[in-house]
DNA sequence: GTCTATAGTTGGATAGAC
DNA sequence: GTCTATCCAACTATAGAC
């Protein structure tokens, strides 16, 4: 290691925790709490290991943290508590909207909370995340009770809209199984996805009245 | 260590082999290939970790068996080349419920997928395991050309799809957020899913002629 | 606040007896 | 074919200089 100590000036303790938080939101992304290396989270934004645990303490507090910042994130960016005051199709546009707003923004997020998920059943993030699906259960509800939303179970609902909007993202890296011609994530496909993603839970879920084909045949 | 060695009747290289890909299996669906602890995976089936590496050379080595091995049974679990001869509507039904058929035998697989996407782009599965979506892409394809589907992109469809039926068993370990009276998976809530979100597709897709509502609110 | 150096632990893999 | 014992690399976390 030739890298010498870092100028007084250039010390910010706000920037590195969150150059930190930054690099780690990324790592536990893909590799989850436990596979996922000080090390690179460290080299990623350029500071050494010690950084982390002088702001954090462990891994695991770290990992705490990165849940904490973007579980306020979606609760600020989802709005929910307006959402519950609209009527239930606009509630269930804006919602989906915002979600994918969130997405785009940070398309590591949706398997950033598989990886929770599947590897710690939630532990880290439950504590008041179920509050996102309850909202979209309470929507689902309001729109049956008022005739524009076909009969369902609202909470399976939940979880089968979220998984028709979220799986794509945990697919992304791995588009050139359908999109041989692409390597990687890509700005367009992203677009596409949401407006397809959209549509298909609206026709899913709406009460409409389809006006019929001229040749149908079965 | 007290254990002693097994007695040579009891030895059997096809059963020990069969258990540690049964025991890696349900590893590696909760901790992925990096975070996965060959330990782990050895006392689960009641073997010493050298036995792995006898079976199997290294633990990457045993990884890319497990997902070997599922590919070949979801091949023929979803006898893909059949569904490409039924009509769209039919092929449709029967993937969904081939899909679902796997799944419900084994919960597991959904996770192990999703990890595999989510921390090694596939690179150990998808060698050919791309055919599953293709097939479903497909179908898409045919049933607009029949005019029984909607428009949209069969590509994003496809995923789509998946996601709309996979997710579920990505949260399953978390279901409290939704059902905070269940702790665990749940074989009731199982079949209530597979229902819905064959039926929620199923209302997506197709064109239909819905019978006019009587009290419209908006 | 940031760095280097290192302690302490875990875990993948191998050697060799039975 | 299965086991015990062990090697060694990788990794989290800490100590202490600047």
């Amino acid at each position: 290691m030739v890298r010498v100590a870092r100028l007084a000036k250039d010390r910010d303790a706000d920037r590195t925790r969150s150059l930190i938080l930054d690099a780690a939101e990324r790592i536990f992304a893909r590799d989850g709490l436990r596979a996922a290396r000080t090390l690179d989270i460290a080299s990623q934004c350029h500071v050494t290991k010690a950084m982390i645990h002088y702001y954090f303490g462990t891994k695991e507090k770290l990992y705490q943290a990165v849940l904490d910042r973007v579980f306020l994130e979606r609760i600020e960016g989802m709005q929910l508590a307006s959402l519950r005051a609209l009527p239930p199709r606009d509630a269930l546009d804006a919602y989906i909207s915002r979600l994918f707003g969130q997405m785009a923004r940070k398309p590591h997020l949706g398997p950033l909370f598989a990886l929770e998920n599947i590897q710690n059943d939630g532990i880290y993030y439950t504590r008041s995340g179920g509050e996102v699906y309850r909202v979209l259960t309470n929507i689902v509800d309001r729109g049956m009770a008022a005739g524009v939303f076909r009969a369902m179970d609202s909470r399976h609902a939940a979880i089968i809209i979220m998984g028709a909007c979220v799986h794509y993202f945990n697919v992304a890296n791995n588009v050139r199984i359908l999109w041989p011609e692409r390597r990687h994530f890509d700005e367009r496909l992203l677009r596409e996805h949401i407006a397809s993603a959209t549509d298909f839970v609206s026709s899913a879920l709406l009460m409409r009245r389809v006006r019929p084909r001229t040749a149908v045949h079965r």
